[in-house]
DNA sequence: CACTTGACCTGTCCGC
DNA sequence: TGCGGACAGGTCAAGT
């Protein structure tokens, strides 16, 4: 689910709302969600102060004052909601997982708080003032680690994942020579690649190729330099424009205080299938194109005419 | 080695 | 309405 402008997002929300508690207790009821909670909680969590909410690629890093890192990886459906202290629980449905409302994005009424915990509820954070934080996480695919910060850094992820697009450490150059690596494959497989650059998911991926007017499956090595720099500004674009609309939600996505976001309206391929493409007309299709559904326009010459 | 495919999970949607 | 299959925002191990 949430890609690089999403968990983004939610890093500013935290900082904002958990920086400086404590936090007094952590439980789970599953241990492929945190699998050392039982080792590590007592010992490195409980007592500890946040410092600091960072985040790198999609993964976010939550710096505390034992000398611990909370990290924390969402993959599909994961989600990380603070529940204020003064919103008491609406009660459940049993058994029922909540979405995320009837009410447009941003509509108070549209919050998760108030109906959590749920039976996707993985991770309940605790603080010491009785507020909370939940991971919930319907596909069970992310996960929680408790490294020491300063090993943060050789977590085996965190080793080969590649620059981040949105920092300065990223100049085209970079980005050409590094996406020239994988000149045998496609483009939107590059681009999905973590070790190639950080953060590209499906949904910015194809946002970001239709931009570009760059077809998904076309090989790199096809690709002129002129046309990577264009792809990579749009990576940026889509991104940047995202992260001020609250992200994208397809399903599952919230932000740290519950709200989804409202970045699909402006989408132009994605959950568009069917439909006309705003600068040819031609119907969008959906391909498959490095393992996943990808919208586009159904052949190269859709994209080259408007080069 | 470079690259592609299946597996990990739960839930939803679509066609029969 | 029920049932089977395809599919969903990510990443890794195992395959070619």
């Amino acid at each position: 689910m949430p890609e690089l402008p999403e968990v983004e997002i939610v890093r500013i929300g935290l900082q904002e709302l958990i920086v400086g508690k404590e936090i007094k207790g952590a439980t789970t009821d599953n241990l492929k969600s945190f699998p050392n909670a039982k080792d590590q909680v007592d010992q490195f969590l409980v007592g500890s102060t946040i410092l600091a909410v960072r985040r790198r690629a999609k993964v976010l890093l939550i710096d505390l004052d034992s000398g611990y890192s909370l990290m924390i990886h969402l993959r599909m459906t994961g989600q990380l909601v603070y529940v204020p202290l003064e919103q008491t629980q609406t009660r459940n449905i049993k058994g029922k997982s909540r979405g995320v409302g009837r009410f447009g994005a941003g509509h108070p009424n549209d919050s998760l708080v108030g109906k959590l915990p749920d039976k996707s509820t993985r991770v309940t954070f605790e603080f010491s003032d009785k507020s909370k934080l939940y991971f919930n996480d319907q596909r069970k695919f992310g996960w929680v680690k408790l490294p020491p910060t300063e090993l943060v850094a050789e977590d085996p992820f965190m080793k080969k994942v590649g620059p981040e697009p949105l920092g300065s450490d990223m100049p085209n150059k970079i980005f050409i020579q590094r996406i020239r690596k994988r000149n045998g494959t496609t483009v939107k497989a590059a681009i999905l690649d973590q070790t190639t650059l950080a953060g590209v998911g499906n949904i910015y991926a194809d946002e970001s190729l239709w931009s570009a007017r760059i077809h998904p499956s076309e090989k790199v090595k096809n690709i002129s330099d002129g046309k990577l720099e264009i792809l990579r500004n749009e990576i940026i674009n889509v991104m940047k424009l995202s992260i001020q609309k609250g992200g994208s939600t397809s399903r599952n996505y919230v932000n740290a205080k519950g709200m989804k976001g409202s970045y699909l309206s402006f989408a132009k391929v994605f959950k568009r299938e069917g439909m006309p493409c705003f600068t040819c007309g031609n119907t969008i299709v959906k391909l498959r194109v490095a393992g996943r559904g990808t919208p586009c326009m159904q052949h190269l010459p859709d994209y080259e005419w408007y080069y």
